[in-house]
RNA sequence: GGAUCCAUAGCUCAGUUGGUUAGAGCGUUCGGUUUACAUCCGAAAGGUCGUAGGUUCGAGUCCUACUGGAUCCACCA
């Protein structure tokens, strides 16, 4: 009898890890007599850390998959983290700016090399909370996004669509990015509202409206409103105007994408930089005039502003036209939405590239129907709303970023039959060198450029090899990876060694996939297109969407309003299982919730309640132990009122539980543990006992009704219930026995 | 502009198909050294369920409008 009067969770997490997964218990076999039930666990950023989003997601899954072995399943929670291209290399980089270095002074493979070191260096981190969370992950089976298998998967994937037709290359309007230097998909982009001076120059005949007057130079047209009267004589002809850089000619349209109440219901037309211009210029023909370079300066077509940045430009263009008389007025209280990136918040410059697309018509459709059919069902079902709003406005997909992190797209460029590739590479001496690929092959060899290469892009009509393999020595490789969520939209695919492995064909397709519904569209619909083009069914059975942990303030926890909550420091003052607790029931439906610190109070001290239970019970059975039997039929005849009075709510607290799991009703089977824990066994039926003479009877029962609901309790809290177990194993009739692969509760 | 969700005790939230005195945790007040536990025990206070209508024998729960808040999507030259 060794147990203290309060709980010290320190003292016993970490062993009781071990003990665990030295048992084997995470490591569920291939066995044709059971049951498979499997969870892939959406891995978390490899070089990030733990925040309460993960620890909900965690003691979410931990939970399922606890409920399920110890039914009887073959469990399999499959762990894995995510090389998260944009977010790592930006982590990177700002780690270089300190050494006061940038991406710009490596070639793309050391850059890569780079990184690697880095994110092995801290992967272990995420793991060792994931750990200490008390997750049951099978870590035999642990992956990386960026394994080579997983790679070599993602890749054959690739070719396959390619071969299928579903891959193409275009020119596109993306949200480009010049600060990260690459493009943002239009999930990515978030919209800031901001105020703007808005001014208003004369442009020929005309008086227009603009924000970004420093675009200008590429206008190859103005708008106006069909149905505008005040300008109807226009529309059609020619105007002259005159510009910073002298005059020049413009042609004036009708088109109805311009609000005629807006400004003066006149809009110059950018097609090169911005999104409804774009539309606009391709319904008219009009030409597409780029005058921002990928660096975020203004090109030579800008004449005597070229190298400018877009503010300095801005500023300077403003200046010169008030010289020129030009500026009519400035609005300075104008409030419009601007779009930024969603990593970095920097403004958005539309921009045309040649981009890789995958074709979703053919994809969208089966992935959709599975969840109106119900062959793939929504946990809340009022998320599923958005699944299925989603499915229908989904447009192709672009899947290449401009950032080394992450998986090359395996697409060849022969340098015979692209003289054009523009291309930038760090030379032996270390001098960034830009060009087209013809031209610094007289100065360069081709190997060179390959070793020292950083960017390159290929015209829209390049000629392309898709291979997982250098087809040729004149070939150099696309230098654009894949999208984040083409890989990861395979990933419990890949994890489980598609198409051929045993863990395969036994866990596949998996059963639940537990994620916040934030990345229901970026992630969940990607892996059920994947999941049926692949295999020809969807990844999984349920997906149950969690709510988002918030701020104590109720806003969402960021940095800059610096409301961020650290689980870690719950977690050490309260323990494993009182954060893991509080958060299972801060929420009810999966709605969005504030980190319910009262909660994890509530279930430390629920935590200490069911540990002082047990002394009691240690202190009963030190002085009765020999006259008390195990719990059988044969006490029943025996039984008083108050005995079957809590065998019978035990049975209910169960069928309680199971139902409510079933539905993924996690707090009300949490609340029904906790209430007939605390105020039926301990308050009531415990407190009877004491003044019981049948010590033989009402010990028997109260051992029997303790040990199953610390089974059932077992999921919810795993750490306290095992050491509970544990200390109680003389009482048990099957000492050596763990928790974690004890039988669940049954019902008589 | 389109859409979704929310508004219940001081705080954070439950309340699943409309059905008896609306619940929990935390907090508050009062009282407890009963040998498992003060991270405990006992008791109490506290809600016209956002506002106004409607449907119904009956509404926190369904409908309409309004007010306030959150979020998503689209877009703003």
């Amino acid at each position: 009898m060794s147990m203290d009067k309060t709980y010290n969770h320190k003292e016993y997490e970490e062993k009781i890890y071990k003990l665990w997964e030295k048992s084997g218990a995470f490591t569920p076999k291939i066995d044709p007599k059971k049951r498979p039930f499997t969870i892939v666990l959406p891995p978390p950023n490899a070089s990030g850390k733990m925040h309460t989003g993960n620890v909900l997601m965690i003691a979410t899954e931990d939970l399922l998959v606890r409920w399920k072995r110890m039914q009887g399943y073959s469990a399999l929670w499959l762990p894995g983290t995510d090389h998260a291209g944009f977010e790592t290399q930006i982590t990177f980089e700002r780690k270089l700016k300190e050494e006061e270095k940038s991406r710009f002074d490596f070639d793309r493979q050391t850059l890569y090399k780079k990184i690697w070191d880095f994110v092995q260096e801290n992967k272990h981190l995420i793991e060792d909370q994931i750990r200490s969370m008390g997750a049951s992950v099978d870590w035999t089976r642990n992956k990386f996004t960026l394994d080579l298998d997983i790679l070599e998967s993602v890749v054959k994937t690739f070719n396959k669509m390619y071969e299928d037709g579903l891959v193409y290359r275009a020119d596109y309007m993306v949200n480009y990015c010049p600060i990260c230097g690459t493009t943002f998909a239009d999930l990515e982009v978030k919209h800031k509202e901001r105020k703007d001076p808005l001014y208003y120059i004369k442009y020929g005949p005309f008086v227009l409206a603009t924000v970004r007057p420093e675009t200008k130079f590429g206008d190859t047209a103005v708008a106006v409103h069909p149905n505008d009267k005040r300008y109807k004589g226009y529309i059609g002809k020619e105007i002259e105007v005159d510009g910073l850089l002298g005059k020049f000619k413009l042609k004036v349209i009708a088109d109805k994408f311009v609000d005629p109440k807006f400004g003066t219901g006149v809009v110059k037309v950018t097609p090169a930089h911005d999104k409804n211009d774009y539309e606009a210029g391709k319904r008219h023909t009009l030409e597409v005039k780029p005058v921002i370079g990928l660096d975020g300066r203004l090109n030579e077509k800008a004449g005597k502003y070229v190298g400018l940045t877009i503010s300095e430009a801005r500023e300077k263009v403003v200046e010169d036209l008030k010289k020129y008389g030009l500026l009519e007025k400035i609005d300075e209280n104008y409030t419009h939405t601007v779009a930024v990136c969603y990593k970095g918040g920097h403004d958005i410059e539309p921009t045309i590239l040649p981009n890789w697309f995958i074709k979703v018509e053919s994809l969208k459709k089966p992935a959709h129907d599975v969840v109106i059919k119900g062959k793939v069902k929504i946990y809340p079902k009022w998320q599923e709303v958005k699944y299925h709003r989603w499915m229908e406005s989904m447009m192709d997909w672009p899947i290449s970023r401009q950032v080394v992190w992450g998986i090359r797209i395996p697409a060849w460029y022969s340098f015979n039959e692209n003289p054009n590739l523009q291309i930038t590479f760090l030379n032996k001496d270390k001098v960034t060198i830009t060009g087209r690929l013809a031209d610094l092959l007289k100065n360069s060899s081709l190997d060179d450029i390959r070793e020292g290469l950083q960017t390159l892009i290929a015209p829209g009509d390049a000629k392309v090899v898709i291979s997982d393999k250098n087809p040729g020595k004149d070939y150099l490789q696309e230098t654009d990876t894949f999208d984040t969520w083409f890989s990861s939209g395979q990933w419990p695919l890949v994890t489980l060694g598609y198409p051929e492995s045993n863990d395969f064909k036994y866990f596949y397709p998996t059963d639940v996939l537990e994620t916040g519904w934030e990345i229901l569209r970026l992630w969940v619909s990607r892996m059920i297109m994947f999941g049926i083009y692949l295999t020809g069914k969807p990844p999984f059975k349920d997906v149950y969407l969690h709510g988002i942990v918030r701020a104590l303030d109720g806003r969402k926890m960021s940095k800059s309003l610096g409301n961020v909550i650290n689980p870690e420091e719950y977690q050490a003052e309260f323990g494993t299982d009182a954060l893991r607790m509080g958060l299972i029931s801060g929420t009810a439906n999966g709605k969005d919730f504030n980190f319910p610190a009262d909660k994890v109070i509530a279930f430390r001290n629920f935590a200490n309640k069911i540990w002082n239970m047990a002394r009691f019970m240690l202190i009963m059975f030190d002085k009765y132990k020999e006259d008390v039997p195990f719990y059988s039929a044969e006490l029943e005849n025996k039984l008083k009122k108050e005995d079957k009075d809590v065998l019978k709510e035990l049975e209910n607290t169960i069928k309680k539980v199971n139902t409510s799991l079933e539905k993924y009703r996690f707090t009300d089977a949490a609340e029904s543990i906790y209430h007939f824990m605390w105020d039926k066994l301990a308050s009531e039926y415990l407190e009877e006992t004491k003044d019981r003479e049948d010590k033989e009877v009402s010990l028997s029962v109260l051992r029997y009704v303790y040990f199953n609901s610390l089974k059932l309790l077992h999921p919810f809290m795993p750490f306290i219930t095992e050491v509970i177990w544990q200390e109680l194993k003389d009482l048990r009739k099957y000492p050596n026995q763990l928790l974690i692969t004890s039988s669940w509760p049954k019902i008589s």
